[in-house]
DNA sequence: CTGCATCCTCTAGGATACTG
DNA sequence: CAGTATCCTAGAGGATGCAG
Protein backbone atom coordinates (compact mmCIF):
# COMPACT_ATOMS: atom_id res chain seq x y z
CA UNK A 1 0.00 0.00 0.00
CA UNK A 2 2.48 2.80 -1.18
CA UNK A 3 -0.10 4.26 -3.80
CA UNK A 4 -2.34 6.46 -1.78
CA UNK A 5 0.66 7.90 -0.18
CA UNK A 6 2.81 8.55 -2.93
CA UNK A 7 -0.11 9.96 -5.14
CA UNK A 8 -0.27 12.81 -2.28
CA UNK A 9 3.15 13.28 -2.19
CA UNK A 10 3.55 14.38 -5.34
CA UNK A 11 0.51 16.52 -5.33
CA UNK A 12 2.35 18.12 -2.70
CA UNK A 13 5.44 18.47 -4.09
CA UNK A 14 4.04 19.74 -7.01
CA UNK A 15 4.58 23.61 -6.23
CA UNK A 16 8.06 22.75 -7.20
CA UNK A 17 8.95 24.98 -9.81
CA UNK A 18 5.64 26.22 -10.67
CA UNK A 19 5.17 29.96 -9.59
CA UNK A 20 2.71 29.84 -6.79
CA UNK A 21 -0.92 30.89 -8.09
CA UNK A 22 -1.59 31.82 -4.44
CA UNK A 23 -0.68 29.54 -1.10
CA UNK A 24 -0.83 25.73 -1.96
CA UNK A 25 -4.69 24.86 -0.11
CA UNK A 26 -2.63 21.68 1.68
CA UNK A 27 -0.28 23.75 3.45
CA UNK A 28 -3.34 26.04 4.27
CA UNK A 29 -5.47 23.48 5.87
CA UNK A 30 -2.40 21.83 7.73
CA UNK A 31 -1.15 25.40 9.02
CA UNK A 32 -4.99 25.49 10.92
CA UNK A 33 -4.01 21.91 12.49
CA UNK A 34 -0.41 22.67 13.06
CA UNK A 35 -2.07 25.56 15.50
CA UNK A 36 -0.67 24.95 19.27
CA UNK A 37 -4.60 24.36 20.73
CA UNK A 38 -6.55 23.54 18.12
CA UNK A 39 -5.91 19.79 17.60
CA UNK A 40 -6.69 19.46 21.37
CA UNK A 41 -10.24 21.68 21.16
CA UNK A 42 -11.33 19.56 18.68
CA UNK A 43 -10.45 15.64 20.46
CA UNK A 44 -12.31 17.61 23.60
CA UNK A 45 -15.33 18.18 21.50
CA UNK A 46 -15.06 14.39 20.08
CA UNK A 47 -15.30 13.51 23.50
CA UNK A 48 -18.60 15.09 24.48
CA UNK A 49 -20.41 18.75 23.66
CA UNK A 50 -18.72 21.08 26.45
CA UNK A 51 -19.14 24.88 27.26
CA UNK A 52 -16.55 27.29 27.68
CA UNK A 53 -15.69 26.34 30.93
CA UNK A 54 -15.60 22.96 30.41
CA UNK A 55 -13.28 23.48 27.58
CA UNK A 56 -10.98 25.40 30.16
CA UNK A 57 -10.63 22.48 31.72
CA UNK A 58 -10.69 19.82 29.39
CA UNK A 59 -7.21 21.84 28.19
CA UNK A 60 -5.73 23.42 31.54
CA UNK A 61 -3.23 25.54 30.57
CA UNK A 62 -4.71 27.49 28.06
CA UNK A 63 -5.92 31.12 28.63
CA UNK A 64 -9.02 32.26 27.94
CA UNK A 65 -7.94 34.66 25.22
CA UNK A 66 -6.41 31.71 22.98
CA UNK A 67 -9.12 29.40 24.00
CA UNK A 68 -11.68 31.86 22.89
CA UNK A 69 -9.32 32.97 19.73
CA UNK A 70 -9.27 29.41 19.10
CA UNK A 71 -12.95 28.23 19.28
CA UNK A 72 -13.72 31.40 16.81
CA UNK A 73 -11.14 30.18 14.40
CA UNK A 74 -12.30 26.92 14.60
CA UNK A 75 -15.66 27.65 14.27
CA UNK A 76 -15.05 30.23 11.31
CA UNK A 77 -13.80 27.28 9.35
CA UNK A 78 -16.57 25.47 10.10
CA UNK A 79 -15.44 22.92 12.27
CA UNK A 80 -17.08 23.20 15.31
CA UNK A 81 -20.70 24.85 16.54
CA UNK A 82 -21.74 27.55 18.76
CA UNK A 83 -24.98 27.30 19.94
CA UNK A 84 -25.81 30.24 22.90
CA UNK A 85 -28.10 30.03 25.70
CA UNK A 86 -29.70 33.36 26.65
CA UNK A 87 -30.10 31.66 30.15
CA UNK A 88 -28.73 34.19 33.10
CA UNK A 89 -26.11 34.28 32.90
CA UNK A 90 -25.75 33.08 29.71
CA UNK A 91 -24.12 29.63 28.96
CA UNK A 92 -22.46 28.53 25.35
CA UNK A 93 -21.82 25.37 23.74
CA UNK A 94 -19.80 23.86 21.53
CA UNK A 95 -20.08 20.97 19.97
CA UNK A 96 -18.08 19.19 16.57
CA UNK A 97 -19.49 20.03 13.42
CA UNK A 98 -19.50 17.08 10.63
CA UNK A 99 -16.78 18.95 9.32
CA UNK A 100 -15.10 18.33 12.61
CA UNK A 101 -15.94 14.68 12.45
CA UNK A 102 -14.31 14.29 9.37
CA UNK A 103 -11.30 15.23 11.11
CA UNK A 104 -11.41 12.62 13.82
CA UNK A 105 -10.41 9.83 11.79
CA UNK A 106 -6.99 11.13 10.01
CA UNK A 107 -5.79 12.62 13.81
CA UNK A 108 -6.86 9.10 15.04
CA UNK A 109 -4.78 7.66 12.73
CA UNK A 110 -1.39 10.35 13.70
CA UNK A 111 -2.30 9.91 17.04
CA UNK A 112 -1.77 6.33 17.10
CA UNK A 113 1.56 6.53 15.24
CA UNK A 114 2.62 9.09 18.29
CA UNK A 115 1.76 6.87 20.61
CA UNK A 116 3.07 3.76 18.85
CA UNK A 117 6.44 5.58 17.90
CA UNK A 118 6.85 7.73 20.82
CA UNK A 119 9.44 5.34 22.85
CA UNK A 120 11.34 4.99 19.70
CA UNK A 121 11.96 8.48 19.32
CA UNK A 122 12.35 9.23 23.15
CA UNK A 123 15.25 6.81 22.66
CA UNK A 124 16.41 8.01 19.36
CA UNK A 125 17.07 11.71 21.08
CA UNK A 126 18.70 10.13 24.15
CA UNK A 127 20.99 8.55 21.31
CA UNK A 128 21.85 11.33 19.64
CA UNK A 129 21.98 13.75 22.93
CA UNK A 130 24.48 11.34 24.47
CA UNK A 131 26.62 11.39 21.05
CA UNK A 132 26.48 14.87 20.54
CA UNK A 133 27.71 15.86 24.23
CA UNK B 1 -15.49 2.18 12.28
CA UNK B 2 -15.79 4.11 15.32
CA UNK B 3 -13.63 1.84 17.68
CA UNK B 4 -10.36 2.82 17.11
CA UNK B 5 -11.21 6.20 16.99
CA UNK B 6 -12.62 6.56 20.42
CA UNK B 7 -9.90 4.67 22.19
CA UNK B 8 -7.85 6.82 21.07
CA UNK B 9 -10.04 9.90 22.09
CA UNK B 10 -10.31 8.47 25.70
CA UNK B 11 -6.35 8.26 25.74
CA UNK B 12 -5.74 11.25 24.81
CA UNK B 13 -8.28 12.56 26.88
CA UNK B 14 -7.38 10.67 30.29
CA UNK B 15 -5.03 13.57 31.63
CA UNK B 16 -8.30 15.00 32.73
CA UNK B 17 -8.19 15.35 35.98
CA UNK B 18 -4.91 13.14 36.64
CA UNK B 19 -1.91 15.27 37.73
CA UNK B 20 0.60 15.29 35.19
CA UNK B 21 3.10 13.12 35.63
CA UNK B 22 5.23 14.81 32.78
CA UNK B 23 3.89 16.00 29.51
CA UNK B 24 1.69 14.02 27.69
CA UNK B 25 3.75 11.63 25.31
CA UNK B 26 1.30 12.35 22.49
CA UNK B 27 1.22 15.92 23.13
CA UNK B 28 5.20 15.78 22.65
CA UNK B 29 5.06 14.11 19.64
CA UNK B 30 2.49 16.19 18.27
CA UNK B 31 4.55 19.22 18.83
CA UNK B 32 6.86 17.81 16.49
CA UNK B 33 4.22 17.37 13.97
CA UNK B 34 2.52 20.40 14.35
CA UNK B 35 5.60 22.04 13.79
CA UNK B 36 6.18 25.14 11.01
CA UNK B 37 8.63 22.81 8.82
CA UNK B 38 8.98 19.52 9.75
CA UNK B 39 5.88 17.82 7.82
CA UNK B 40 7.50 20.14 4.40
CA UNK B 41 10.63 18.47 4.87
CA UNK B 42 9.53 15.34 5.54
CA UNK B 43 7.58 15.28 2.67
CA UNK B 44 9.80 16.79 0.75
CA UNK B 45 12.29 14.18 1.49
CA UNK B 46 9.42 11.37 1.31
CA UNK B 47 9.97 11.77 -2.47
CA UNK B 48 13.55 11.28 -2.60
CA UNK B 49 16.96 11.95 -1.01
CA UNK B 50 18.13 15.27 -0.85
CA UNK B 51 21.08 17.42 -0.48
CA UNK B 52 20.80 20.64 2.01
CA UNK B 53 20.63 23.06 -1.11
CA UNK B 54 18.47 21.36 -2.99
CA UNK B 55 16.06 21.28 0.27
CA UNK B 56 16.02 24.80 0.38
CA UNK B 57 15.05 24.40 -2.83
CA UNK B 58 12.09 22.12 -2.58
CA UNK B 59 11.07 24.73 0.82
CA UNK B 60 11.57 27.82 -0.73
CA UNK B 61 10.35 29.91 1.85
CA UNK B 62 12.43 28.38 4.42
CA UNK B 63 15.53 30.31 5.69
CA UNK B 64 18.96 28.61 6.27
CA UNK B 65 18.58 28.96 9.78
CA UNK B 66 15.41 27.29 10.18
CA UNK B 67 16.47 24.56 7.59
CA UNK B 68 19.30 23.79 9.66
CA UNK B 69 17.45 23.80 12.80
CA UNK B 70 14.48 21.61 11.57
CA UNK B 71 16.70 19.12 9.83
CA UNK B 72 18.73 18.31 13.43
CA UNK B 73 15.29 18.32 15.14
CA UNK B 74 14.66 15.58 12.60
CA UNK B 75 17.55 13.80 12.89
CA UNK B 76 17.82 14.12 16.68
CA UNK B 77 14.16 12.33 16.42
CA UNK B 78 15.65 9.74 13.98
CA UNK B 79 12.52 10.62 11.54
CA UNK B 80 16.19 11.30 8.78
CA UNK B 81 19.50 10.50 8.45
CA UNK B 82 22.26 12.42 7.50
CA UNK B 83 25.06 11.48 5.40
CA UNK B 84 28.32 13.56 5.03
CA UNK B 85 30.32 13.02 1.83
CA UNK B 86 33.85 14.64 2.71
CA UNK B 87 33.81 15.59 -1.44
CA UNK B 88 35.67 19.22 -1.88
CA UNK B 89 33.55 20.95 -1.40
CA UNK B 90 31.49 18.84 1.22
CA UNK B 91 28.35 17.59 -0.07
CA UNK B 92 25.33 16.38 2.48
CA UNK B 93 22.40 13.96 1.63
CA UNK B 94 19.81 13.83 3.92
CA UNK B 95 16.99 10.76 3.80
CA UNK B 96 14.06 9.36 5.28
CA UNK B 97 15.04 6.81 8.37
CA UNK B 98 12.46 3.88 8.35
CA UNK B 99 10.53 5.65 11.45
CA UNK B 100 10.10 8.92 9.02
CA UNK B 101 8.85 6.55 6.50
CA UNK B 102 6.34 5.30 8.87
CA UNK B 103 5.04 8.82 9.34
CA UNK B 104 4.10 9.11 5.88
CA UNK B 105 0.94 6.90 6.02
CA UNK B 106 -0.45 9.03 8.86
CA UNK B 107 0.56 12.12 7.11
CA UNK B 108 -1.13 10.86 3.77
CA UNK B 109 -4.42 10.56 5.74
CA UNK B 110 -4.41 14.29 7.18
CA UNK B 111 -3.08 15.50 3.76
CA UNK B 112 -6.14 13.19 2.10
CA UNK B 113 -8.48 14.84 4.05
CA UNK B 114 -7.06 18.26 3.72
CA UNK B 115 -7.02 17.98 -0.01
CA UNK B 116 -10.39 16.90 0.16
CA UNK B 117 -12.35 19.18 2.75
CA UNK B 118 -10.73 22.30 1.43
CA UNK B 119 -13.28 23.78 -0.87
CA UNK B 120 -15.72 22.96 2.06
CA UNK B 121 -13.68 24.68 4.70
CA UNK B 122 -13.10 27.90 2.56
CA UNK B 123 -16.70 28.30 2.12
CA UNK B 124 -17.21 28.26 6.02
CA UNK B 125 -14.70 30.83 6.00
CA UNK B 126 -16.55 32.97 3.35
CA UNK B 127 -20.10 32.46 4.50
CA UNK B 128 -18.75 33.24 8.00
CA UNK B 129 -16.67 36.59 7.18
CA UNK B 130 -19.92 37.66 5.11
CA UNK B 131 -22.21 37.10 8.21
CA UNK B 132 -19.53 38.85 10.61
CA UNK B 133 -19.10 41.84 9.03
C1' DC C 1 28.52 23.71 -0.39
C1' DT C 2 27.14 23.37 4.30
C1' DG C 3 26.16 25.50 8.24
C1' DC C 4 27.16 28.13 12.71
C1' DA C 5 26.86 32.77 15.02
C1' DT C 6 24.98 37.22 15.56
C1' DC C 7 21.65 40.55 15.53
C1' DC C 8 17.10 42.17 15.15
C1' DT C 9 12.17 42.03 14.35
C1' DC C 10 7.64 40.66 15.06
C1' DT C 11 4.00 38.28 16.74
C1' DA C 12 1.98 34.40 19.38
C1' DG C 13 0.29 34.18 23.46
C1' DG C 14 0.10 34.81 28.85
C1' DA C 15 -1.65 37.88 32.82
C1' DT C 16 -4.82 40.88 34.33
C1' DA C 17 -8.82 43.66 34.72
C1' DC C 18 -13.21 44.98 33.09
C1' DT C 19 -18.30 44.24 30.81
C1' DG C 20 -23.02 42.23 29.37
C1' DC D 1 -20.68 32.62 32.74
C1' DA D 2 -18.60 34.04 28.61
C1' DG D 3 -16.23 36.73 26.82
C1' DT D 4 -13.39 41.58 25.36
C1' DA D 5 -9.59 44.90 25.89
C1' DT D 6 -5.02 46.15 27.19
C1' DC D 7 -0.50 45.45 28.19
C1' DC D 8 3.82 43.04 27.90
C1' DT D 9 7.31 39.43 27.41
C1' DA D 10 9.59 35.30 25.41
C1' DG D 11 10.80 33.03 21.79
C1' DA D 12 10.23 31.94 16.75
C1' DG D 13 12.27 33.01 12.93
C1' DG D 14 14.40 36.17 9.02
C1' DA D 15 18.80 38.55 7.23
C1' DT D 16 23.45 38.74 7.02
C1' DG D 17 28.22 37.58 7.40
C1' DC D 18 31.86 34.41 8.45
C1' DA D 19 34.16 29.63 8.49
C1' DG D 20 35.52 24.81 7.27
Amino acid sequence: MQSRTSVLIEGFARREGTERTGPCPVRDVLDRVSDKWSILLVVALAVRTRRFSALQRAVPDISKRMLTQTLRDLERDGLITRQVFPTKPPSVEYRLAPLGQSLLDPLASLMDWAGRRHAEISAARVRYDATGS
